[in-house]
RNA sequence: GUGAAUGUAGUUCAGUUGGUUAGAAUGCCAGAUUGUGAUUCUGGAGGUCGCGGGUUCGAGUCCCGUCUUUCACCCCA
């Protein structure tokens, strides 16, 4: 028999995770909840059509690809498969793919589903998605991502809603030291044509994100060997090493963009997100204008967000940003806009367990272990048991008459900060003993007066 | 997808130039303790050294393959 194991980069979450993770997504769920997102699902595979094209060349290699069911082989011309080559086949055996993030998959439910819905429409999404990348710390080939997208609008309070949101879900999980880093696909594009890339945005744009990771001279080879001159190299260099505050560094590009109208279309989309977050009486503390800020996802055409939580060796939880055209890529007639974002819960649970983040309250799962020494006190216990639960405290008894050693070791296990140790005497008298399990005290008090003191 | 490193009790790790029966700490189980846990003491269980092949009188140790995890590239949550 074969010892049973896992595909590459997919884990078991068992019961000490899941009660780590299930403290984040709660988190995630309320806040988007709390500014009126409504929730969706779509399933785990989508017609592969629906999601090649979409993610640029390199994503749709990393899509997951499903066998058609049957005999698959059955109509692939003998010419194809004698050339071996199986990218010529792709098509041909397999028409299904496991979903590799949740915009995709939103902008297809929208394009199906006018008729119903009422713009601006606003939804979240909490469900996995599927990489075949090769797995390193933080990187998995099954990891959960939390959407929020709303489709339907241009306004840029949708844009300022979301830093709103990331600084609520990060206020929530007691993460204090991170960045939210924006810039603008309109500035990205009025660099290109101020230092003389166009056409050649897709390789400029790739290696200028990489700018904080590998620094300049890095960023430089790189750009010389695809073609770049040193002389838009200076330029390049002139705009992105711009230093100071959010005001100081738009007024700067204000002067390199006069002759852009993409540069400043970006400029005065992100003033304005600025001017909107001032608004709200919402502090500018975590928010970064990033003009290196790339990202790789093709469809993006407005304001793009990454967030990177500071000292640890994690990627950035979360990114997205504005895009305009991605239903029409599923023949909406309309240009729809949309803009959304995602948490990525894995590398949050990375971060946190890196940073010791992780509350003892979100891991306890009783509140109350009730304990006994023989089988009338343990009977006893029930009507104790049922009361507490009737008042909503979790709590459990151990159903089994063993030493009290045994059942206390149990609740230290589980975490289960109290216990209630039942005896003779406490039948007898109706007071009962709540053994605080960290302090190691305990009280003789009335049921009433321990649900009081923990509920 | 390209290049590299790694794998030894449940966990973290020792293990000499290849040499008898592979160790420690911690955790686990039982007892010291017949109304109270994480301290202390005593005893016990637990390893086909990731898996498969090869070299050798002899392999945890050397070689090849494979899988896992990790690192860099690519890309990204």
């Amino acid at each position: 028999m074969e010892k049973p194991s896992l595909p590459k980069g997919t884990r078991d979450f068992g019961p000490a995770m899941m009660a780590k993770r299930q403290f984040i997504f709660n988190n995630i769920r309320t806040v988007f909840q709390k500014f009126g997102f409504l929730p969706l699902e779509t399933p785990a595979m989508e017609n592969l059509s629906t999601l090649t094209g979409k993610y640029g060349e390199e994503g749709d290699q990393l899509l997951f690809k499903i066998l058609n069911s049957g005999d698959f082989l059955k109509d692939v011309e003998d010419i194809k498969l004698q050339t071996k080559n199986s990218k010529s086949i792709t098509f041909d055996i397999s028409e299904k793919g496991l979903r590799y993030d949740l915009t995709v998959p939103f902008a297809r439910y929208v394009v199906m589903n006018r008729h119903e819905i009422s713009f601006p429409f606003k939804r979240y999404q909490i469900q996995p998605v599927w990489r075949a990348d090769r797995p390193q710390k933080g990187r998995y080939r099954e990891f959960y991502q939390c959407d929020a997208d709303v489709v339907g609008t241009n306004s840029l309070l949708c844009e300022a809603e979301i830093i709103l949101m990331i600084k609520e879900v990060f206020k929530g999980l007691n993460i204090q030291d991170y960045a939210i880093k924006i810039n603008h696909r309109g500035i990205l594009s009025g660099i290109a044509e101020v230092i003389g890339g166009k056409g050649n945005e897709t390789a400029l744009f790739v290696a200028i994100d990489k700018l904080d990771k590998v620094g300049e001279d890095k960023v430089r080879e790189e750009l010389q060997a695809k073609g770049f001159t040193a002389e838009s190299l200076n330029l390049l260099f002139n705009i992105l090493n711009v230093k100071g505050s959010i005001v100081n560094k738009m007024a700067f590009l204000a002067t390199k963009f006069e002759t852009s109208t993409e540069g400043q279309r970006g400029l005065r989309d992100l003033k304005e997100v600025f001017n909107i977050l001032e608004d709200y009486n919402a502090s500018q503390d975590n928010v970064e204008f990033d003009v290196s800020l790339a990202r790789g996802l093709s469809y993006y055409t407005g304001c793009i967000f990454e967030v990177k939580i500071n000292n640890v060796s994690i990627g950035s939880v979360s990114g997205g940003g504005r895009y305009d055209n991605l239903t029409q890529t599923f023949g909406d007639k309309e240009n729809l806009s949309g803009v959304g974002f995602s948490f990525g819960v894995d590398r949050i649970y990375d971060a946190m367990e890196e940073l010791g983040l992780f509350p003892k309250e979100a891991q306890v799962s009783s509140k109350v272990l009730v304990c006994h020494f023989d089988e009338e006190s343990m009977r006893y216990g029930l009507g104790i048991l049922k009361a507490l639960r009737d008042v909503g405290i979790s709590s459990e008894i151990y159903p089994d008459q063993v030493k009290i050693k045994k059942q206390l070791d149990y609740a230290n296990k589980k975490m289960i900060p109290y216990t209630i140790v039942i005896g003779s005497d406490e039948v007898k008298s109706g007071l009962l003993p709540l053994k605080d399990m960290e302090r190691g005290e305990q009280a003789k008090i009335s049921l009433e007066e321990i649900i009081q003191k923990i509920k």
